[in-house]
DNA sequence: GTAGTCCGATTGTCCGGACATTCGGATTGA
DNA sequence: TCAATCCGAATGTCCGGACAATCGGACTAC
């Protein structure tokens, strides 16, 4: 009985536009992670060794090898020397971004609205002035939403930026995440520190998301660094546990 | 007046060790990521261009770039055409592991302790077949600990494994993490998906936790994958939010 | 003075090649 | 039969060079 080949190496149709100004190995990177989404690129099968594959672009090797080593930084691809590269065994989808809960909510289709309760600026506590790096009692913008899905709230969240920063609209801020909003004034976000943790409503907290006194919240504090190491966001939310979770996939950093 | 140079580009005596196994890449890098760890490459600094860099070293541009890029992928350092690369303005820690609670308790110099409370072999329940891939009612290995921090009990872990995959010695497990043992038996581990939520506690396991019943419960599910594809373990966690929160870094991916 | 333009500096992309290292199977030997 | 050895295959590391794209400051023109 012959046995049927486990993992054989797939033959794709890839093709480079040279004449495109997006780079050949992007345009390798994204072909590749389309026909894994697609499934033409079944989990476990090889992908042919670089060599080749560059031969049969017309690219060369340097430039396969950087599209390849973006997708298994993406946790997508895992390389063997000398066995070859393959597709890892699905179950990966993203690898935890520094994701808005407008984008998250929008992206599984949950309809989700915004209500702005403050939107203000306030002199700085010393617990948000040491968190955003400014000086106590200066100005800060404070904004507090309230995070609804399918009418029913979902989130309570509160949000200092420091002052000359971005010009917050409460109609924008209604109508989008906070995150974009930042990302379409230039700024460009690098890193944030998080804290998840939990703890039983106060009766001014349980009002607010329409849960009872004492009854257990999620709550997640973040500060958001842009790239040159300014302090551009520090917030503390707090979420109905019935309604949400925090959901995320995070890879092994070889 | 003279206006003191704000960004200078520092000048480091970096060397590599061609006779060496380790990548010089790898040398470069560890060098680079040591001198801004002890603050030699102050934060916002420039690094000095690639080519004077690599001349300087005796090493290529490309090298140098790959040196320099793991350490961008780290959130450690800033590139920007034209302008050149610096060090990121500190705050940046740890970008998230794939940590085993253990370690980071001992890191932290909790000098954690687990009382293993459960540690046999059980048929799967349909929730446990489903995440570790195997047939329901075939066996899995179940494992129940109770971790302490200064004496108090932190958390409450709940583990399964598929089988035949690590022999689970009970004392091992009381004296390290279960990440450990996994990867000293040769497991590599890839990925994990992870959800973090909140829950009112149970009479047992309030019990078990030394809460009262309905006091809020910060809950942790996992399911970690091998860079095979296969799911080698299952856990349902619960912690005392007075106790332990999640804390982690992310990066914005470019 | 202010706006637009030019230009040097620096990183981004890409090439073609060379050798080293590791894996896994096939061969060989006990 | 089983273990040790060999060998092909594939990725890992490294080189030296070339040109493009972008940033920021200097210069120029109005």
């Amino acid at each position: 009985m012959p046995k049927p080949d486990a993992d054989p190496t797939v033959q794709l149709d890839l093709s480079v536009d040279r004449s495109s100004p997006v780079p050949l190995y992007f345009q390798l990177s994204q072909q590749l992670e389309a026909a894994i989404e697609q499934g033409v690129l079944t989990p476990g099968s090889l992908l042919g060794n670089e060599i080749e594959l560059a031969a049969r672009l017309g690219l060369s090797r340097p430039t396969v090898r950087q599209a390849i080593q973006s997708l298994v930084d993406k946790g997508l691809l895992v390389r063997r020397r000398g066995v070859g590269t393959q597709v890892v065994h699905s179950q990966v989808k993203r690898p935890l971004e520094l994701s808005s809960l407008y984008d998250d909510l929008e992206a599984a289709g949950q309809r989700p609205a915004t209500k702005v309760l403050v939107n203000t600026v306030v002199p700085a506590s010393a617990e948000v002035a040491a968190a955003l790096g400014v000086t106590e009692d200066g100005d800060v913008h404070r904004v507090e939403r309230l995070r609804l899905a399918h009418g029913e709230p979902m989130a309570y969240l509160c949000n200092y930026l420091p002052p000359g920063l971005l010009d917050l609209d409460t109609g924008q801020l209604e109508t989008t995440g906070l995150y974009r909003l930042m990302r379409s004034a230039g700024i460009t976000l690098h890193s944030a520190r998080q804290s998840i943790g939990a703890r039983a409503a106060t009766a001014a907290e349980a009002e607010r998301l329409g849960e009872t006194e004492g009854a257990p919240l999620l709550t997640m504090q973040r500060t958001t660094f842009d790239d040159t190491g300014r302090a551009v966001e520090y917030g503390t939310h707090t979420y109905r546990p019935s309604r949400y979770s925090f959901e995320f996939q995070l890879l092994v950093r070889p």
